[in-house]
DNA sequence: AAAATATTTAATCATTTGATTAAATCAGAT
DNA sequence: ATCTGATTTAATCAAATGATTAAATATTTT
Protein backbone atom coordinates (compact mmCIF):
# COMPACT_ATOMS: atom_id res chain seq x y z
CA UNK A 1 0.00 0.00 0.00
CA UNK A 2 2.92 2.43 0.83
CA UNK A 3 3.84 4.03 -2.38
CA UNK A 4 7.32 4.60 -3.12
CA UNK A 5 7.04 8.14 -2.80
CA UNK A 6 10.79 8.25 -3.70
CA UNK A 7 10.10 7.12 -7.09
CA UNK A 8 7.10 9.84 -7.57
CA UNK A 9 9.53 12.71 -6.09
CA UNK A 10 12.20 11.44 -8.17
CA UNK A 11 9.77 12.17 -10.91
CA UNK A 12 8.44 15.43 -10.67
CA UNK A 13 12.06 16.67 -9.95
CA UNK A 14 12.69 15.75 -13.19
CA UNK A 15 10.33 16.94 -15.20
CA UNK A 16 10.70 20.23 -13.12
CA UNK A 17 13.78 20.26 -14.08
CA UNK A 18 13.17 19.35 -17.62
CA UNK A 19 9.91 21.55 -18.45
CA UNK A 20 11.70 24.69 -16.72
CA UNK A 21 14.37 24.35 -19.03
CA UNK A 22 12.37 23.75 -22.13
CA UNK A 23 8.93 24.31 -21.97
CA UNK A 24 6.10 22.26 -22.46
CA UNK A 25 6.35 21.48 -26.19
CA UNK A 26 10.02 21.17 -26.40
CA UNK A 27 9.95 18.79 -23.41
CA UNK A 28 9.87 15.10 -24.47
CA UNK A 29 8.59 12.74 -21.76
CA UNK A 30 11.52 10.30 -22.52
CA UNK A 31 14.08 13.21 -21.35
CA UNK A 32 11.84 13.50 -18.51
CA UNK A 33 12.69 9.53 -17.39
CA UNK A 34 16.01 9.42 -18.52
CA UNK A 35 16.67 12.67 -16.39
CA UNK A 36 14.91 11.09 -13.48
CA UNK A 37 16.51 7.91 -14.09
CA UNK A 38 13.49 5.87 -14.47
CA UNK A 39 11.61 3.79 -17.55
CA UNK A 40 9.09 5.49 -19.77
CA UNK A 41 6.32 3.91 -19.04
CA UNK A 42 6.44 4.46 -15.24
CA UNK A 43 5.95 8.09 -16.20
CA UNK A 44 2.87 7.12 -17.99
CA UNK A 45 2.17 4.67 -14.66
CA UNK A 46 1.83 8.11 -12.05
CA UNK A 47 1.23 10.40 -13.92
CA UNK A 48 -1.14 9.52 -16.70
CA UNK A 49 0.06 11.88 -19.33
CA UNK A 50 2.73 14.69 -19.94
CA UNK A 51 0.03 16.97 -19.87
CA UNK A 52 -1.14 15.80 -16.28
CA UNK A 53 2.20 16.13 -14.75
CA UNK A 54 2.77 19.60 -16.88
CA UNK A 55 -0.13 20.98 -14.91
CA UNK A 56 1.16 19.58 -11.38
CA UNK A 57 4.85 21.10 -12.32
CA UNK A 58 2.76 24.61 -13.51
CA UNK A 59 0.70 24.52 -10.27
CA UNK A 60 3.46 24.08 -7.80
CA UNK A 61 5.76 26.83 -10.13
CA UNK A 62 2.87 29.19 -9.45
CA UNK A 63 2.96 28.56 -6.12
CA UNK A 64 6.05 28.86 -5.10
CA UNK A 65 5.99 32.43 -7.39
CA UNK A 66 2.85 33.63 -5.89
CA UNK A 67 2.18 32.63 -2.98
CA UNK A 68 5.79 33.57 -1.36
CA UNK A 69 4.73 37.48 -1.26
CA UNK A 70 0.52 37.65 -2.05
CA UNK A 71 -0.38 36.46 1.29
CA UNK A 72 1.61 39.52 2.88
CA UNK A 73 0.44 41.95 0.13
CA UNK A 74 -2.68 41.25 0.62
CA UNK A 75 -2.93 41.67 4.59
CA UNK A 76 -4.83 44.95 5.63
CA UNK A 77 -2.64 44.99 8.95
CA UNK A 78 0.50 45.69 7.20
CA UNK A 79 0.79 49.26 5.96
CA UNK A 80 1.31 50.17 1.97
CA UNK A 81 4.75 51.53 3.59
CA UNK A 82 6.04 48.37 4.69
CA UNK A 83 4.73 46.23 1.96
CA UNK A 84 6.64 48.01 -0.48
CA UNK A 85 10.35 47.26 0.82
CA UNK A 86 8.78 43.16 1.49
CA UNK A 87 7.52 42.82 -1.86
CA UNK A 88 10.89 43.68 -3.09
CA UNK A 89 13.21 41.96 -0.85
CA UNK A 90 11.06 38.76 -0.91
CA UNK A 91 10.36 38.63 -4.24
CA UNK A 92 14.40 39.04 -5.51
CA UNK A 93 14.93 36.42 -2.80
CA UNK A 94 12.93 33.87 -4.19
CA UNK A 95 13.71 34.59 -7.77
CA UNK A 96 17.35 34.20 -7.00
CA UNK A 97 16.36 30.64 -5.82
CA UNK A 98 14.05 30.16 -8.92
CA UNK A 99 15.80 32.19 -11.76
CA UNK A 100 14.23 30.31 -14.61
CA UNK A 101 10.61 30.28 -13.15
CA UNK A 102 9.39 33.61 -14.59
CA UNK A 103 10.28 32.78 -18.08
CA UNK A 104 8.82 29.25 -17.50
CA UNK A 105 5.04 30.87 -16.66
CA UNK A 106 4.83 33.54 -18.53
CA UNK A 107 5.72 31.61 -22.01
CA UNK A 108 3.47 29.25 -20.88
CA UNK A 109 1.03 31.53 -19.95
CA UNK A 110 0.76 32.29 -23.83
CA UNK A 111 -0.18 28.82 -24.84
CA UNK A 112 -3.28 28.52 -21.81
CA UNK A 113 -3.78 31.76 -20.56
CA UNK A 114 -7.16 30.16 -18.49
CA UNK A 115 -5.54 27.46 -17.16
CA UNK A 116 -3.12 29.32 -15.28
CA UNK A 117 -5.41 32.39 -13.89
CA UNK A 118 -7.70 29.39 -13.22
CA UNK A 119 -5.22 28.12 -10.96
CA UNK A 120 -4.59 31.40 -9.48
CA UNK A 121 -7.76 32.29 -8.38
CA UNK A 122 -8.21 28.76 -6.80
CA UNK A 123 -5.36 29.09 -4.64
CA UNK A 124 -7.33 32.33 -3.42
CA UNK A 125 -4.20 34.04 -2.40
CA UNK A 126 -4.57 36.20 -5.11
CA UNK A 127 -7.08 38.79 -3.39
CA UNK A 128 -5.93 42.73 -4.83
CA UNK A 129 -8.33 44.47 -2.99
CA UNK A 130 -6.96 45.01 0.39
CA UNK A 131 -3.39 46.25 -1.63
CA UNK A 132 -5.83 48.40 -3.54
CA UNK A 133 -7.49 49.92 -0.89
CA UNK A 134 -4.80 51.00 0.57
CA UNK A 135 -3.07 52.56 -2.54
CA UNK A 136 -6.90 54.34 -2.76
CA UNK A 137 -7.22 55.45 1.01
CA UNK A 138 -3.08 57.04 0.95
CA UNK A 139 -4.01 58.75 -2.27
CA UNK A 140 -7.36 60.19 -1.10
CA UNK A 141 -4.95 61.23 2.80
CA UNK A 142 -2.65 62.78 0.13
CA UNK A 143 -0.05 61.00 0.68
CA UNK A 144 0.51 59.52 -2.48
CA UNK A 145 0.35 60.82 -5.85
CA UNK A 146 -1.95 59.84 -8.43
CA UNK A 147 -1.52 56.69 -10.23
CA UNK A 148 -3.72 53.74 -11.00
CA UNK A 149 -3.52 51.11 -8.14
CA UNK A 150 -2.04 48.69 -11.27
CA UNK A 151 0.25 50.91 -12.72
CA UNK A 152 1.66 50.82 -8.65
CA UNK A 153 2.31 46.81 -8.88
CA UNK A 154 3.37 47.02 -12.23
CA UNK A 155 6.07 48.81 -11.15
CA UNK A 156 7.30 46.64 -8.45
CA UNK A 157 6.79 43.60 -10.71
CA UNK A 158 8.67 44.95 -13.66
CA UNK A 159 11.32 46.27 -11.52
CA UNK A 160 11.63 43.13 -10.14
CA UNK A 161 11.46 40.46 -12.28
CA UNK A 162 11.96 41.79 -15.50
CA UNK A 163 15.93 40.87 -15.09
CA UNK A 164 15.41 37.56 -14.56
CA UNK A 165 13.72 37.39 -17.64
CA UNK A 166 16.18 38.92 -19.84
CA UNK A 167 18.61 36.88 -18.02
CA UNK A 168 20.67 34.86 -20.94
CA UNK A 169 20.33 38.41 -22.57
CA UNK A 170 22.64 40.64 -19.95
CA UNK A 171 24.47 37.92 -18.76
CA UNK A 172 25.96 37.62 -22.64
CA UNK A 173 25.99 41.01 -23.34
CA UNK A 174 27.85 42.30 -20.32
CA UNK A 175 29.93 39.29 -20.03
CA UNK A 176 28.71 38.52 -16.70
CA UNK A 177 28.64 35.19 -14.36
CA UNK A 178 25.85 34.25 -12.31
CA UNK A 179 27.59 35.38 -9.34
CA UNK A 180 27.89 38.70 -10.64
CA UNK A 181 24.45 38.69 -12.07
CA UNK A 182 23.03 37.76 -8.30
CA UNK A 183 25.13 40.32 -7.36
CA UNK A 184 23.44 42.68 -9.91
CA UNK A 185 19.75 42.18 -8.33
CA UNK A 186 21.07 42.51 -5.31
CA UNK A 187 22.12 45.77 -5.54
CA UNK A 188 18.47 46.28 -7.33
CA UNK A 189 16.96 45.81 -4.31
CA UNK A 190 17.72 49.28 -2.54
CA UNK A 191 17.25 50.79 -5.62
CA UNK A 192 14.05 49.65 -6.61
CA UNK A 193 12.87 50.40 -2.69
CA UNK A 194 14.45 53.96 -3.31
CA UNK A 195 13.00 54.60 -6.49
CA UNK A 196 9.29 53.46 -6.04
CA UNK A 197 8.79 55.35 -2.77
CA UNK A 198 10.51 58.40 -3.82
CA UNK A 199 8.07 58.33 -6.41
CA UNK A 200 4.98 57.63 -4.97
CA UNK A 201 4.81 59.01 -1.57
CA UNK A 202 4.12 62.90 -1.03
CA UNK A 203 6.06 64.50 1.41
CA UNK A 204 2.82 64.24 3.65
CA UNK A 205 3.29 60.73 3.36
CA UNK A 206 6.97 60.05 3.65
CA UNK A 207 7.15 62.04 6.90
CA UNK B 1 12.77 34.30 -63.63
CA UNK B 2 10.38 36.88 -61.54
CA UNK B 3 9.68 35.07 -58.39
CA UNK B 4 6.31 35.34 -56.96
CA UNK B 5 7.71 37.10 -54.23
CA UNK B 6 4.09 37.62 -52.78
CA UNK B 7 3.66 33.59 -52.03
CA UNK B 8 7.10 33.60 -50.49
CA UNK B 9 5.85 37.00 -48.38
CA UNK B 10 2.40 35.32 -47.55
CA UNK B 11 4.34 32.17 -46.08
CA UNK B 12 6.74 34.52 -44.44
CA UNK B 13 3.65 36.30 -42.86
CA UNK B 14 1.69 33.44 -41.55
CA UNK B 15 5.18 32.28 -40.51
CA UNK B 16 5.48 35.53 -38.40
CA UNK B 17 1.80 34.80 -36.87
CA UNK B 18 2.29 30.86 -35.73
CA UNK B 19 5.50 31.50 -34.82
CA UNK B 20 4.58 34.68 -32.32
CA UNK B 21 1.86 32.90 -31.04
CA UNK B 22 2.94 29.42 -30.12
CA UNK B 23 6.86 29.34 -30.07
CA UNK B 24 9.55 27.11 -32.63
CA UNK B 25 8.44 23.92 -30.78
CA UNK B 26 4.41 24.36 -30.46
CA UNK B 27 4.41 25.37 -34.19
CA UNK B 28 3.80 23.35 -36.63
CA UNK B 29 4.83 23.65 -40.27
CA UNK B 30 1.48 22.36 -41.20
CA UNK B 31 -0.60 25.58 -39.58
CA UNK B 32 1.86 27.42 -41.29
CA UNK B 33 1.36 26.22 -44.74
CA UNK B 34 -2.40 26.43 -44.02
CA UNK B 35 -2.57 29.74 -42.52
CA UNK B 36 -0.66 30.94 -45.63
CA UNK B 37 -3.07 29.02 -48.04
CA UNK B 38 -0.69 27.35 -49.30
CA UNK B 39 1.07 23.38 -49.52
CA UNK B 40 3.14 21.91 -46.83
CA UNK B 41 5.88 21.09 -49.70
CA UNK B 42 5.58 25.01 -51.34
CA UNK B 43 7.15 25.90 -47.56
CA UNK B 44 10.06 23.64 -47.73
CA UNK B 45 10.40 24.78 -51.50
CA UNK B 46 11.11 28.55 -50.51
CA UNK B 47 12.45 27.51 -47.30
CA UNK B 48 14.39 24.76 -46.74
CA UNK B 49 13.52 23.45 -43.45
CA UNK B 50 11.49 25.29 -40.37
CA UNK B 51 14.60 26.15 -38.78
CA UNK B 52 15.29 28.46 -41.35
CA UNK B 53 12.31 29.78 -41.59
CA UNK B 54 12.09 30.37 -37.88
CA UNK B 55 15.43 32.11 -37.90
CA UNK B 56 14.52 34.58 -40.51
CA UNK B 57 11.45 35.59 -38.69
CA UNK B 58 13.50 35.73 -35.66
CA UNK B 59 16.25 37.98 -36.71
CA UNK B 60 13.43 40.18 -38.34
CA UNK B 61 11.68 39.85 -35.05
CA UNK B 62 15.25 40.92 -33.31
CA UNK B 63 15.68 43.61 -36.13
CA UNK B 64 11.86 45.58 -34.93
CA UNK B 65 12.79 44.87 -31.30
CA UNK B 66 16.12 46.79 -31.03
CA UNK B 67 16.72 48.77 -34.03
CA UNK B 68 14.10 50.70 -33.48
CA UNK B 69 15.45 52.63 -30.34
CA UNK B 70 19.39 51.24 -30.12
CA UNK B 71 20.41 53.72 -33.04
CA UNK B 72 19.56 56.51 -31.21
CA UNK B 73 20.41 55.27 -27.64
CA UNK B 74 23.92 54.66 -29.38
CA UNK B 75 24.15 58.45 -30.60
CA UNK B 76 26.56 60.64 -29.08
CA UNK B 77 25.19 63.68 -30.03
CA UNK B 78 21.75 62.72 -28.31
CA UNK B 79 21.88 64.18 -24.59
CA UNK B 80 21.31 61.23 -21.69
CA UNK B 81 18.28 63.24 -20.94
CA UNK B 82 16.95 63.13 -24.25
CA UNK B 83 17.49 59.41 -24.14
CA UNK B 84 14.92 58.58 -21.32
CA UNK B 85 11.62 60.25 -22.95
CA UNK B 86 13.01 59.21 -26.37
CA UNK B 87 13.28 55.61 -25.45
CA UNK B 88 9.82 55.31 -23.04
CA UNK B 89 7.78 57.02 -26.18
CA UNK B 90 9.26 55.23 -28.64
CA UNK B 91 9.74 51.70 -27.13
CA UNK B 92 5.95 51.64 -26.02
CA UNK B 93 5.00 52.88 -29.06
CA UNK B 94 6.84 49.72 -31.02
CA UNK B 95 5.55 47.13 -28.17
CA UNK B 96 1.58 48.60 -28.78
CA UNK B 97 2.23 47.69 -32.59
CA UNK B 98 4.20 44.58 -32.05
CA UNK B 99 2.17 43.25 -28.35
CA UNK B 100 3.77 39.77 -29.29
CA UNK B 101 7.57 40.45 -29.60
CA UNK B 102 8.64 40.12 -25.53
CA UNK B 103 7.71 37.28 -24.92
CA UNK B 104 8.37 35.22 -28.33
CA UNK B 105 11.95 36.58 -28.23
CA UNK B 106 12.47 36.26 -24.40
CA UNK B 107 11.28 32.73 -24.26
CA UNK B 108 13.40 31.63 -27.60
CA UNK B 109 15.83 33.28 -25.48
CA UNK B 110 15.86 30.30 -23.75
CA UNK B 111 16.33 28.02 -26.09
CA UNK B 112 18.93 29.25 -28.31
CA UNK B 113 20.42 32.55 -26.55
CA UNK B 114 23.71 32.30 -28.74
CA UNK B 115 22.01 32.69 -31.47
CA UNK B 116 19.95 35.48 -30.57
CA UNK B 117 22.95 37.42 -29.31
CA UNK B 118 25.03 36.72 -32.42
CA UNK B 119 22.11 37.89 -34.23
CA UNK B 120 22.12 40.71 -32.44
CA UNK B 121 25.72 41.62 -32.28
CA UNK B 122 26.31 41.13 -35.97
CA UNK B 123 23.02 44.08 -36.68
CA UNK B 124 25.98 46.28 -34.83
CA UNK B 125 23.51 48.18 -33.69
CA UNK B 126 23.71 47.24 -30.17
CA UNK B 127 26.67 49.67 -29.12
CA UNK B 128 25.82 50.01 -25.40
CA UNK B 129 29.61 52.10 -24.93
CA UNK B 130 28.26 55.40 -26.08
CA UNK B 131 25.42 55.33 -23.21
CA UNK B 132 27.20 53.75 -20.73
CA UNK B 133 29.74 56.35 -21.24
CA UNK B 134 27.18 59.48 -21.06
CA UNK B 135 26.22 57.29 -17.47
CA UNK B 136 29.65 57.98 -16.25
CA UNK B 137 30.46 61.21 -17.25
CA UNK B 138 27.18 62.22 -16.08
CA UNK B 139 27.64 60.71 -12.39
CA UNK B 140 31.35 62.66 -12.51
CA UNK B 141 29.82 65.76 -13.03
CA UNK B 142 27.35 65.09 -10.33
CA UNK B 143 24.40 65.09 -11.88
CA UNK B 144 23.49 61.63 -11.66
CA UNK B 145 23.59 59.74 -8.93
CA UNK B 146 25.67 56.56 -8.35
CA UNK B 147 23.89 53.50 -10.50
CA UNK B 148 25.59 50.77 -12.40
CA UNK B 149 24.83 51.66 -15.86
CA UNK B 150 23.54 48.31 -16.48
CA UNK B 151 21.12 49.02 -13.83
CA UNK B 152 19.76 51.67 -14.99
CA UNK B 153 19.09 50.67 -19.22
CA UNK B 154 17.48 47.75 -16.89
CA UNK B 155 14.91 49.69 -14.92
CA UNK B 156 13.93 51.87 -18.62
CA UNK B 157 13.57 48.35 -20.34
CA UNK B 158 11.71 46.46 -17.39
CA UNK B 159 9.15 49.33 -16.97
CA UNK B 160 8.57 49.60 -20.54
CA UNK B 161 8.81 45.99 -21.73
CA UNK B 162 7.21 44.06 -18.58
CA UNK B 163 3.75 45.01 -19.06
CA UNK B 164 3.40 43.64 -22.42
CA UNK B 165 5.24 40.36 -21.28
CA UNK B 166 2.33 39.97 -18.36
CA UNK B 167 -0.05 41.24 -20.59
CA UNK B 168 -2.69 38.11 -20.86
CA UNK B 169 -2.31 37.95 -16.70
CA UNK B 170 -2.88 41.73 -16.25
CA UNK B 171 -5.72 41.74 -18.48
CA UNK B 172 -7.35 38.71 -16.89
CA UNK B 173 -7.31 39.52 -13.41
CA UNK B 174 -7.83 43.43 -14.14
CA UNK B 175 -10.63 42.41 -16.42
CA UNK B 176 -9.96 44.73 -19.56
CA UNK B 177 -10.13 44.67 -23.34
CA UNK B 178 -6.93 45.73 -25.51
CA UNK B 179 -8.08 48.69 -25.87
CA UNK B 180 -7.63 49.50 -22.03
CA UNK B 181 -4.71 47.86 -21.89
CA UNK B 182 -3.45 50.68 -24.29
CA UNK B 183 -4.60 53.42 -22.51
CA UNK B 184 -2.70 51.80 -19.51
CA UNK B 185 0.33 51.75 -21.23
CA UNK B 186 0.19 55.33 -22.65
CA UNK B 187 -0.12 56.26 -18.99
CA UNK B 188 2.68 54.83 -17.79
CA UNK B 189 5.24 56.58 -20.69
CA UNK B 190 4.86 59.88 -18.38
CA UNK B 191 4.99 57.89 -15.17
CA UNK B 192 8.19 56.23 -16.56
CA UNK B 193 10.10 58.82 -17.47
CA UNK B 194 9.27 61.08 -14.10
CA UNK B 195 10.13 57.86 -11.80
CA UNK B 196 13.41 57.35 -13.36
CA UNK B 197 14.33 60.76 -14.08
CA UNK B 198 13.54 62.10 -10.95
CA UNK B 199 15.29 59.13 -9.61
CA UNK B 200 18.95 59.16 -10.96
CA UNK B 201 19.11 62.95 -11.78
CA UNK B 202 20.29 64.73 -8.86
CA UNK B 203 19.48 68.40 -8.58
CA UNK B 204 22.12 69.95 -10.57
CA UNK B 205 21.24 67.16 -13.10
CA UNK B 206 17.92 68.67 -13.55
CA UNK B 207 18.84 72.13 -13.97
C1' DA C 1 5.25 -19.25 2.54
C1' DA C 2 1.46 -18.10 -0.50
C1' DA C 3 -1.58 -14.93 -2.34
C1' DA C 4 -2.55 -10.45 -3.62
C1' DT C 5 -1.21 -6.12 -4.88
C1' DA C 6 1.98 -2.65 -6.39
C1' DT C 7 5.93 -1.48 -9.17
C1' DT C 8 8.91 -1.79 -13.14
C1' DT C 9 10.34 -3.10 -17.61
C1' DA C 10 10.81 -4.23 -22.75
C1' DA C 11 8.36 -4.14 -26.66
C1' DT C 12 5.05 -2.18 -29.49
C1' DC C 13 1.27 1.01 -31.30
C1' DA C 14 -0.65 4.88 -33.38
C1' DT C 15 -0.21 9.45 -34.37
C1' DT C 16 2.13 13.48 -35.40
C1' DT C 17 5.29 15.90 -37.99
C1' DG C 18 9.24 17.61 -40.76
C1' DA C 19 10.71 16.62 -45.12
C1' DT C 20 10.97 14.60 -49.91
C1' DT C 21 9.51 13.02 -54.44
C1' DA C 22 7.55 12.82 -58.73
C1' DA C 23 4.20 14.50 -61.39
C1' DA C 24 1.20 18.35 -62.89
C1' DT C 25 0.51 23.16 -63.93
C1' DC C 26 1.79 27.75 -65.06
C1' DA C 27 4.60 31.66 -67.09
C1' DG C 28 7.72 33.48 -70.04
C1' DA C 29 11.06 32.96 -73.91
C1' DT C 30 11.83 31.54 -78.72
C1' DA D 1 2.54 26.99 -80.52
C1' DT D 2 6.21 24.96 -78.22
C1' DC D 3 9.86 24.54 -75.32
C1' DT D 4 12.00 25.52 -70.86
C1' DG D 5 12.24 26.41 -66.35
C1' DA D 6 9.76 27.95 -62.26
C1' DT D 7 5.91 26.97 -59.28
C1' DT D 8 2.53 24.06 -57.05
C1' DT D 9 0.40 19.94 -55.64
C1' DA D 10 -0.85 15.11 -53.89
C1' DA D 11 1.13 11.34 -52.10
C1' DT D 12 4.42 9.34 -49.35
C1' DC D 13 8.53 8.59 -46.22
C1' DA D 14 11.00 8.27 -42.05
C1' DA D 15 11.77 9.68 -37.62
C1' DA D 16 10.07 11.26 -33.29
C1' DT D 17 6.97 10.89 -29.67
C1' DG D 18 3.06 10.16 -26.37
C1' DA D 19 0.90 6.28 -24.82
C1' DT D 20 -0.32 1.32 -24.00
C1' DT D 21 0.22 -3.59 -23.14
C1' DA D 22 1.54 -7.72 -21.23
C1' DA D 23 4.82 -9.84 -18.76
C1' DA D 24 8.29 -9.82 -15.00
C1' DT D 25 9.72 -8.39 -10.50
C1' DA D 26 9.17 -6.55 -5.91
C1' DT D 27 6.44 -5.58 -1.88
C1' DT D 28 2.76 -6.14 1.30
C1' DT D 29 -0.83 -8.78 3.42
C1' DT D 30 -2.68 -12.92 5.17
Amino acid sequence: MAKDLNTEQKIKEAARKVFLKKGFAAARTRDIAEEAGINLALLNYYFRSKEKLFRQIMEESLHIFFSSVLPTMSDPNVSLRDKVPFFVNSYTDVLISNPELPVFILSELRNDPDHIVQTLQMNKRLNLSVLFGQIMEAQQKGEMIALQPWNFLLNLLSLTVFPFIARPLIQRLSDTNDEQFKQLVEERKAMIKAMVMGYVFTEKGKG
